[in-house]
DNA sequence: CGACAGACTTCTAGCGCTGTAAATTCTCAG
DNA sequence: CTGAGAATTTACAGCGCTAGAAGTCTGTCG
């Protein structure tokens, strides 16, 4: 069953290609009874167009690159069905094309250049290794729009929270339930991503506006943003007696390490230690006990993003715009809310555009 | 900056577009000062091949498309990471296009009939909702192989894990610890998909050597396939007085959930309930206690995936081949290993392909 | 009755690249 | 120095589709 072609069609009905084609796409000037005449003929071939033919005449391929490190890290398939259902809200037709980085720069680099090659109309990047100069120089004149706190050159346009202000946030939480020894875990023992310096910073903020200790010991760092090995490494700090009664996490895996690690040894969570983790994934409401954690507004995200790429691919040309979008600290069992009152303020602690 | 063309390149270095082209191939038949002037023009011009106008010519595209319910479903996750692991192994060049039908029928028409636009060489679908037959009308000539236990007709080519021997093993295991009582948990409440069916056939066949009891009660379903859900589920059974001391789960998903809502009401695991998930997904080794997990072997998943659709995509025309690859029971603490001496068989047990 | 809008259709170039076939150049024996 | 055959290179026709120019056919009005 070889391929239906326009021009197949065309001569099924008996009229010429661009008709055909101005009936597919709804054009005006086209009256009704050829409307029907085309139609059917498109039907009764089971006509389909060929995108690749139509991208070559238009020059858009209707497919935008999302890239970031890796689908097994819940925020990002997350996101990435955030991004497609919001692509999808858009009508724009656009479908995504799912690269992985894998955190490296190499992995950076490939995407970059393979996004070159004309098939994507725009990319959506999350990237953490290369330096903004590098980003700025190899992505060419492709649309692209970066997420996250990574770096970003001031020529592209990015969307992130503000992740200071997010660990301040989840910081001073935990000092309202009364934590004095507050730690952080999470962030990689070699080549700390600015994900992670970022929060760090928020943190020790939260610290000094409440005069709390600031130590190097109540930085826990992992070796791979997975949850076994923040179990691990959350385990040895306890082991070689670390104390600590409240835990800041880079990110709800390591969140959810922690508090493996913790029942271990039986310690009780969050009477013991507290634990806020960040991206508020989905497991977060059923791990044991349920996750309080920093929740991204990835549909705004998302959305923000694909606005800006869009406009992008229209031709805007300006310099890039940097936007915030908010966050929220959403409370559950591992830190509870601390005043009922004053609580649903800071829950909806928010850092507008 | 225009995008530099195969002709600017030819142009430039004095000779005609198919030279060109031939040094970008690695063509033979190339002189060897001929190839160094071109390759001289092409760096010079930072040329890129356009990948649009070479899949118009040659009618590839380099494209995969991997169609399932839902990217954030962790199974899911991990087997696409695999299969685009896999597809660079093959140094096909191939490169993966996810796409989501969210579980259902007409997002499963939609994939299959959006793929059919020649954006894709060839699909890797794992359906649920549709029947065998709609499947086989309507992927048309697209080089195509299911994934799962899903319908799949006879004429198109599939890999699954023999899931009924799984559940079987995993459930005799829970029989092996002296449990007596043991549960299904996870099935959706309705349109149960056919991945559920089997398992639960499995189990029953499971309980049936065994003598054990089966009961209707014994079925706890969920609304929907999240962890959430299956806490709902279990706690609502456990409360209104269904009694088990083992657990097979339809996936991880669900017997996360299970732990959840076996902690809340403080039933010790696996002491007082043995637990056994389903895809061993990343989080199985950290959940508190670590999950016992059937794991299906996805690297031998993906690899055979991607064969047999190479195959079809070289123009292989045959019946469609069903192949079976082996699994594995992961033991960790929340079913551990029964009889030190035994259970290494076990552990391992496998049905070959 | 003829000229002329206005409405609709057809014509005709490409988009960037590749495969085939034809043309050219090169090699080397005779 | 010539011609056959091999080795390279070029010419050219699309792949399937779109868009703008050009053509055709109404119906209307002077």
């Amino acid at each position: 069953m070889a391929r239906v072609r326009l021009q197949d069609v065309a001569e099924h009905a008996g009229v010429s290609m661009k008709t055909v084609s101005n009936v597919v796409h709804s054009h005006p000037n086209v009256s009704e009874s050829m409307r029907e005449r085309v139609q059917r003929a498109i039907d009764e071939l089971g006509y389909r167009p060929n995108a690749i033919g139509r991208r070559l005449a238009t020059g858009r391929t209707g497919l935008l690159a999302l890239a970031f490190a890796d689908v097994r890290l819940p925020y990002f398939s997350e996101l990435a069905n955030e991004v497609s259902k919001a692509a999808a809200a858009t009508g724009s037709g656009y479908r995504l094309l799912l690269e992985e980085t894998e955190g490296t720069i190499e992995g950076e680099r490939a995407v970059l250049s393979a996004s070159e090659a004309g098939l994507v109309d725009g990319m959506l990047l999350q990237p953490s290794q290369m330096s903004s100069r590098e980003i700025a120089e190899r992505h060419g004149d492709l649309p692209m729009v970066l997420l996250g706190e990574g770096p970003a050159p001031l020529t592209v346009d990015r969307v992130m929270i503000d992740n200071v202000a997010a660990a301040t946030v989840a910081t001073e939480h935990l000092a309202n339930l009364g934590r004095t020894r507050i730690a952080f875990v999470g962030h990689e023992k070699s080549a700390m991503s600015s994900t992670s310096r970022q929060r760090i910073m928020g943190y020790q903020e939260g610290l000094e506006r409440r005069g709390l200790p600031v130590e190097h010991d109540l930085l826990i760092d992992t070796n791979a943003i997975t949850s076994h090995d923040a179990a691990l490494a959350v385990g040895a700090a306890l082991d070689r007696g670390v104390r600590f009664d409240g835990l800041v996490c880079r990110d709800d895996l390591a969140a959810i390490g922690a508090l493996r690690a913790l029942h271990e040894r039986n310690i009780s969570i969050p009477d013991d230690v507290a634990v806020i983790g960040w991206d508020n994934i989905a497991f977060a409401s059923t791990t044991f006990p349920s996750l309080s954690s920093v929740a991204p507004n990835t549909q705004a995200l998302a959305r923000v993003a694909l606005d800006m790429l869009a406009e992008r691919i229209e031709g805007f040309d300006g310099i890039g715009r940097h936007r915030i979008v908010d966050f929220e600290l959403v409370l559950r069992e591992s830190a509870p809310a601390a005043f009922p009152t004053e609580e649903p303020d800071l829950a909806a602690a928010t850092v507008s555009a």
